[in-house]
Order: C-alpha cells, then sequence, then structure tokens
DNA sequence: CCTCGGTACTCGGTGTTACTATGTACTAGT
DNA sequence: ACTAGTACATAGTAACACCGAGTACCGAGG
C-alpha cells in the first residue's frame, strides 16, 4: 500500500476494528496480529493501542482485563450496544462512498 | 452523512475529484455543486478549494484560466499523466480496503 | 443607483487521526 | 544474563476536512 493508505485509513481503521469486535471480543496485540494477517503490513503497533484507547474513553467497546500465559495481561475488548450503533453508522457511511466511486469507476470507460 | 464522514472522506475525497477529472476537466465551483448533485450535501466549497491547491501544487493537474459570463474567472483543471498516476494508485487502495471490508461485512452474518 | 443573489476563488485557524519512535513489562528458552 | 516474543502505552508530527470570513464579478429588481 502506498502513502495515500494512510489519509484513507483515516476513520476506515477505526471501522475494521469496531468491525472485527462485532465477530468476536478481542484484545490489542491479537487485533494488531490479525490486521497483518490481512494485509494490512505496515499498521504500527502505536496506532492500534491509540485507537482502541479512543473507542474505549467513548465507550464503544467494554473493557476486561485477562492474564495472559506469555507476557503482560491482556486487555479484551467487547463492542456494546454503544459501539454496535456506531459501526452501522459507519456501514451506512461506507456504502454511501463506496456507491459513488463505483458510479466514477464506472463512467470512466 | 453522520459525523464520522468527516474522518472517512480524508484522502478519499482527493480520490473523488481526480476521478472526476478524470473524466473531463472542470473548475471548482464546478466540482462542488457534481458532489452536491451526488449526495455530498456537507462539502464545504473551502475545502474543495483548499484540495485543489493542494493537487495544483503537487502537479497531479494542469490549470487553465477562462472567462465566465456570470463572476470571475475559471480555474479549470485537467488531470495530467502523474495525476492518472495517482488516481490508478488510488484505485489500487480503494480496491484493497472493499475487499478487506467486504469480508468483514459477510463474517459479520 | 445599489443592493441582493448567484457565480467563483482564497485564507487562517481548529480538531481529529495515523505515523514514528521510544519505553515499559512479563515470560520462556538458550 | 541475554534474547525474542508477547502485550500495552505515549509524546511529538504531518496531513486533511471543517468552519468562518473575505474578495470579486455579474445581472436583475426595488
Amino acid at each position: 500500500m502506498g502513502k495515500q493508505a494512510t489519509e484513507m485509513l483515516k476513520g476506515v481503521l477505526e471501522g475494521i476494528v469496531l468491525a472485527m469486535l462485532s465477530l468476536r471480543p478481542a484484545y490489542g496485540y491479537e487485533i494488531t496480529a490479525g490486521l497483518r494477517d490481512q494485509g494490512f503490513r505496515d499498521i504500527a503497533e502505536g496506532t492500534i493501542y491509540a485507537l482502541l484507547l479512543r473507542i474505549e474513553q467513548r465507550q464503544l467497546v467494554d473493557v476486561e482485563k485477562a492474564p495472559s500465559e506469555k507476557g503482560p495481561p491482556r486487555k479484551v475488548y467487547t463492542l456494546n450496544a454503544q459501539g454496535q450503533e456506531y459501526l452501522d453508522e459507519f456501514w451506512r457511511t461506507w456504502s454511501f462512498l463506496t456507491e459513488r466511486l463505483e458510479e466514477l469507476r464506472d463512467g470512466g470507460k
């Protein structure tokens, strides 16, 4: 992914993480690893932790500490009702954007 | 569109405008009006003009002054080769994102 | 005449976000 | 003791969309 990706990820990355959490609860390190697996190779760890702190402060997720066998305790995030609502809104905006861009791409030839 | 849209537009708006310019040359006011027609009701004029100045300075577009019958002269923007390349890169990143999000959305049910 | 609305572009300041780089801390294996 | 892997946090930076205001040019109605 090029440098444009940095700007394009703004707002979207949050939606991606919330969508991941809507599938099942997860902790930061796990989410970072999952993103890397999915091709987001150059997303820095710090970015994810900062994002998680943000959505925690906005109370879109519930947090629970869980011990780890191989390191410091994990912070497990669970999407709550407010977060689900926010995610729905994200999908609406995302759909709107994809529709517009689809049109533009098709109109291009 | 909700408040999330502001962040989600970052980077994407630039791609949208470049895509519009790839269809045919246009000037700022025209682009703003076009966006409003396409449903982007709350995009501020100032945002578009600032964006146009940016892509001009990065030499993604060629600029030409053209007189208007009903106001100050227009600045007509034309996508150049460098801009087309940048737009291609945008589409690649966009496709990547849509694919990932498609998976996440489907996995959700 | 001159104000008003539509056309057309510019600019300074603000908030949010992802990135970089660094630091802390716990565990297991060598 | 050292290293690597796990797990989280934070201070500083750059980029971008937004807001508000301003400039300027034109035609029509009061």
